[in-house]
DNA sequence: GATGACCTGTGA
DNA sequence: TCACAGGTCATC
């Protein structure tokens, strides 16, 4: 998704005006787009008549609860989804999915007693509604992480650095700009194997995370990193000008300042 | 663990 | 036409 940034802003969002209305019906005209053996049936039979109580978030992934004992409904973004409640979507327009408005991009839809809706908006079709997920096949949650967290995630592995940060059991949240953002901030090679790390460079990392999230969050999204600018083939590292590194690392292109990541 | 698969849109 | 995209999953 969107990383855990825009999934904060989607659940903002559905918190400040998704609860607390009843729901009349379901619409989900894409069956593919329901996850986890999750049928249209099944969901119409399931929600009207309820309320969303609260809506929580771990790393990327989105959950309402709903009162009487309603399923828990849980949202993913993908790679390019939004939430929409009514007509207002949440979070800033995302980089690399068209901010157009495509009827048929409405993947799923909750109708509420009022005539609103609550909506997701996703063109690559690569986001999921799943209902009662089993929510501890995540890892701690990346906003609040803490250095005793980030040790047990990474301590365990040889595996590059930015892979085993990236890896959603291990630590929820983190996704390809973020990571590459927090490991040029904290000056780490995202190849070297995660287990590699001593205790500093652990504290290292923790503050670097936190300030990469922390940051950005204010400035609005993932995509507003100091890298950002010089993530294209060619790009110079904005801290010493050196040629940045563009390579696969854990599956994803990942670019890096040889210079001073190490 | 690394790899390719999933799906669709965009821009070169 | 091709490569690429802020994610995750199955499979070797």
């Amino acid at each position: 998704m969107p990383e855990i940034l825009e999934a904060e802003a989607a659940r903002l969002v559905l918190e400040e005006s998704a609860l607390k209305r009843k729901i009349v019906s379901v619409e989900a005209t894409d069956a593919w787009y329901l996850k986890g053996g999750l049928t249209l049936r099944a969901a119409r039979a399931a929600l009207p008549g309820h309320k969303f109580i609260r809506a929580r978030r771990r790393g990327k992934q989105l959950f309402l609860d709903t009162n009487l004992s309603g399923p828990v409904v849980g949202l993913h973004l993908g790679m390019s989804g939004r939430v929409v409640v009514d007509r207002k979507a949440a979070g800033d327009p995302l980089l690399y999915a068209s901010n157009r408005d495509a009827k048929e991009w409405y993947r799923f839809a909750v109708v509420f007693a009022d005539g609103g809706r609550l909506a997701l908006r996703d063109p690559r079709r690569l986001g999921a509604v799943v209902f009662d997920a089993d929510e501890d096949r995540l890892g701690p949650d990346a906003l609040s992480l803490g250095l005793v967290d980030l040790r047990a995630a990474v301590s365990k592995s040889r595996a590059p650095l930015k892979a085993v940060l990236m890896d959603q059991k291990r630590i929820a949240g983190l996704g390809n700009l973020l990571t590459d953002e927090a490991l040029w901030r904290g000056a780490f090679d995202p190849t070297r194997p995660a287990n590699s790390l001593d205790a500093s460079e652990l504290a290292r990392l923790h503050r670097a995370i936190r300030t990469t999230l922390r940051t950005l969050g204010r400035r609005g999204g993932s995509h507003t990193g100091d890298l950002m600018v010089a993530r294209l083939p060619g790009g110079a590292c904005p801290l010493d000008g050196a040629p940045l590194r563009r390579q696969k690392v854990g599956g994803r292109t990942t670019y890096f300042c040889p210079q001073h990541q190490i």
